[in-house]
DNA sequence: AACCTCATGAACATACTTATCATCGAAGAC
DNA sequence: GTCTTCGATGATAAGTATGTTCATGAGGTT
């Protein structure tokens, strides 16, 4: 189990940590927003603590940027700041917990969201083809198909918002890391090489204005 | 939506029913621990907000009475009595709220509870028309519809607005993001095709003078 | 060096969307 | 009733988004 810490005070943030790795965790440390969305990408987490007070990228920047990856998260905000609170809860943040608070109360707040979040599939599977995230494999037909980088993690999107139409900002964004200006056919020849080597030229819908959609029926 | 809040103080009781009420739910009381498990049993309840310290059946002993049927449970609760709270999340409750807590952020809890307990299904469903907002696709009839992003976006804001006569202005500019000076037949004809391709002829009424109104019977 | 893989974006083709016009019809005012 | 204003409609041109092909170059491998 792997938890980001994003914190800017380093003695709560050393705090958590401690009390944490001490109940069988591991976790990484974001002091400010840049450093949280570098560390959020370059690893998968199973659970983001996120203090909503951060320098440089704002703690709700950062909710919208975690969001599409279904990641859990938990703010971390200073007692009586209900309407932070409440903004966070709206934003999709799956629970709050203020400072000063308990190390009990922390940890029985992880365990509580670890618990009511559905583990994010491991494998996929649909038409004959195979999409393992752990191993980032595919198979087609028991064929293995070889994806670059940007294919798979494209798909991966696709695949965790499922019949979702996601925009083509939010695709470009969570795959290539870096803001989308819209100008270039470059997403278009990555979805068309995925549509090709999965045959899933009808599974990737078009959504037109938009971006694109993953449609398989479900379960 | 229906509430049930077991609660032996009839000041904080009475301050939750009106809250919640004036919020569109509709709420059932219990006093002691034995009325609860009566009133539980009665009727399907949504959500249970739950004070621990009751007379006759302890909080607790409600709590595990409860969980079997997965009916989300917030838990109320004096301040400051942090182990109750953490032995109550790890009976399985779903939230807390301490006492005295503030309007909002009961209904802001309530909500997130609801919401990812049941994910409110971002679905419409009328005539046979169903329209579901994250995949951003229309069926009429189990036919799928193809709506362009301008009349999808009219179509959402006349259903989140059903009932409400909203003016062409409002219209107009909550699609087109820009200002409307009133002089096009644009919005009619995006009316039109909306009318057409889901056979709402009837449904989307023109508010002579004023704009337009979809009308549905409410649930 | 020669070769490969991959990402990229220019150029063009295609498909789809939308605004506008002209005209017709309906509602309300008198 | 007549007049006036507002809304409905169908056609179409202009605008915009997407698909596809292809040449290029970066970066790595042999």
């Amino acid at each position: 189990m792997n938890i980001l810490i994003i914190e800017d005070d380093r003695t709560i943030s050393g705090l958590m940590g401690r009390t944490l790795t001490g109940a069988g965790y591991e976790c990484g440390f974001a002091y400010d927003g840049e450093e949280a969305e570098e560390l959020f990408d370059s690893h998968p987490w199973d659970l983001v603590l996120l203090d909503l007070m951060l320098p440089k990228v704002s703690g709700y920047d950062l909710l919208e940027y975690i969001a599409p990856s279904k990641t859990p998260v938990i703010i971390v905000s200073a007692m009586g700041q209900v309407n932070d609170r409440i903004r966070g809860l709206k934003m999709g943040a799956d629970d709050y917990i203020c400072k000063p608070f308990q190390v009990a109360e922390l940890l029985a707040r992880i365990e509580a969201v670890i618990r009511r979040t559905a583990p994010s599939e491991d494998v996929f599977e649909y038409r004959g083809v195979v999409v393992n995230n752990s191993s980032r494999t595919v198979t087609k037909d028991g064929e293995e198909v070889s994806l670059t980088v940007k294919e798979f993690d494209l798909l991966s999107m696709l695949i965790n918002n499922r019949n979702v139409a996601l925009s083509r900002r939010q695709l470009y964004e969570y795959v290539w890391k870096e803001e989308y200006y819209g100008e270039t056919r470059t997403l278009d020849n990555h979805i068309k090489r995925i549509r090709q080597k999965l045959g899933y030229e009808d599974v990737i819908k078009t959504v037109f204005g938009i971006g694109y959609r993953m449609e398989v029926p479900e379960a």
